[in-house]
DNA sequence: CCTATCTGCGTATGCCCTACGCAATTCAGC
DNA sequence: GCTGAATTGCGTAGGGCATACGCAGATAGG
């Protein structure tokens, strides 16, 4: 029954079929979604355009529509391209699990604008779930059920997510405030935001690595997964 | 030096002044970003347009220029706005960030559209600012430093944020695909996917709850902070 | 060779944000 | 009260955007 799928899970997967007749195709698939990744690491995904897009490839707007149902599918298309591999994980679960959080943190690092497009569906494309299987396959040795398997994996993706989509947007684009931990101090007073400003007044916002966050939030979740893992093991402890 | 603020903060902190001479304003910014707000909500962030805004206010669509200077600047005065005021937390630094985490999570439910917009640069909006310091206030009592308690918070907020963002997805819009485990289950087969197929085969996608994830990753999260405060407790173990 | 098929793309539509400027309204100061 | 400055609502118009539709030329199967 996969002709109940979107056309676009069919081209995913390659099950649509090529056609035989008809004029050699100038275009690609595959040449319209890199472009489209480029142009979208390079300046935005507000600044990928049909139009743009077009002319980056020399070709008129409307000729993209013959590879592409629309832009959305376009979007979703270079969600699927952009991760690449997920990584060869080393062994141990632990090692592996953080191995593959910086690695997809990596991801939205180099593809800042997969944090801006929202898949409307959940994950079926190849690309996500190739992630998905490596990052299931560190818990491969342990005692943990497939259901938790997946909780724990999902778990790291978000806090992955999350950090990125912070750090990301702090990076780059044309800072609105340039100085942030001045902007704080000045607005945020003891009987306000009391917890707040004491840390701020800590200097916890003055020189902060945008790594820690992420990184000490990483291992205060593998310290509670290894919880659950020696709570469910036999012999050890 | 308030002066070289961008106006958006001037406003969402009351330092603008209000001016003397001139019409009544028939319009208000609170009325405006309340039923942009409401259209949001119901109708999802591609519905609000300043079009149908006015529309539903009764005006025309430039007369809302004269109370924000752009689209941009009613999405951040948006966000300030809808997640209005965070809870009150119960005592104990591990039930008080459950709380606090569960309301952030719930925040996400009834505004779906907060994922789908970046604010472009790190919180300084008072209502984000509020969660924030009700979130750092759960661990006023524990042994942890002003770095490590954003650290916590931090960590918790990715993981209701990015579960929200997977979830919310899945329980609005028109699906695609109604039948996700039975798409999975035709598209992944164990030579490409090993560890997922397992996953798929051991019925994980069938009937699987959508607060699971979340509540398990929470968990996890939590044994992991209390490690920590338990290691830095000096009379306690 | 003929014909079904496929590609590239020109044209046109309708939505969107918003720059600009005008007219009406209101208040401060005289 | 009068005058001028400030402020509001908003009509017009321009530029960008995605994309429906249909045509011309290229191609390969029969």
């Amino acid at each position: 029954m996969v002709s109940e799928l979107p056309r676009t899970l069919k081209v995913l997967w390659g099950v649509a079929d090529r056609p035989t007749r008809g004029p050699q195709a100038a275009l690609s698939l595959d040449r319209i979604v890199a472009t489209a990744i480029e142009i979208a690491d390079r300046d935005g995904l507000a600044a990928l355009s049909m139009a743009r897009l077009a002319e980056r490839l020399g070709c008129a707007p409307m000729s993209l529509y013959r590879h592409v149902a629309n832009k959305d599918e376009l979007l979703v298309f270079m969600q699927n391209t952009a991760p690449g591999e997920p990584p060869g994980l080393p062994p141990g679960w632990r090692a592996g699990l953080a191995t593959w959080t910086r690695a997809l943190r990596a991801v939205y690092f180099a593809h800042p604008w997969i944090l801006q497009t929202s898949a409307g569906r959940p994950p079926l494309e190849p690309g996500q779930l190739s992630w998905l299987d490596r990052g299931l396959s560190a818990f491969a040795e342990t005692p943990l059920d497939h259901r938790e398997r997946v909780q724990m994996v999902l778990a790291a993706l978000y806090l992955g997510r999350g950090e990125a989509q912070i750090s990301a947007v702090l990076l780059s684009g044309t800072p609105d405030v340039t100085d942030y931990a001045g902007a704080l101090e000045r607005f945020v007073t003891a009987d306000c935001f009391p917890a707040l400003a004491q840390a701020i007044a800590g200097g916890v916002f003055r020189d902060d690595q945008p790594d820690n966050s992420f990184e000490a939030g990483l291992a205060r979740l593998l310290d509670g997964i290894e919880l659950l893992i020696d709570a469910k093991t036999p012999g050890g402890n």
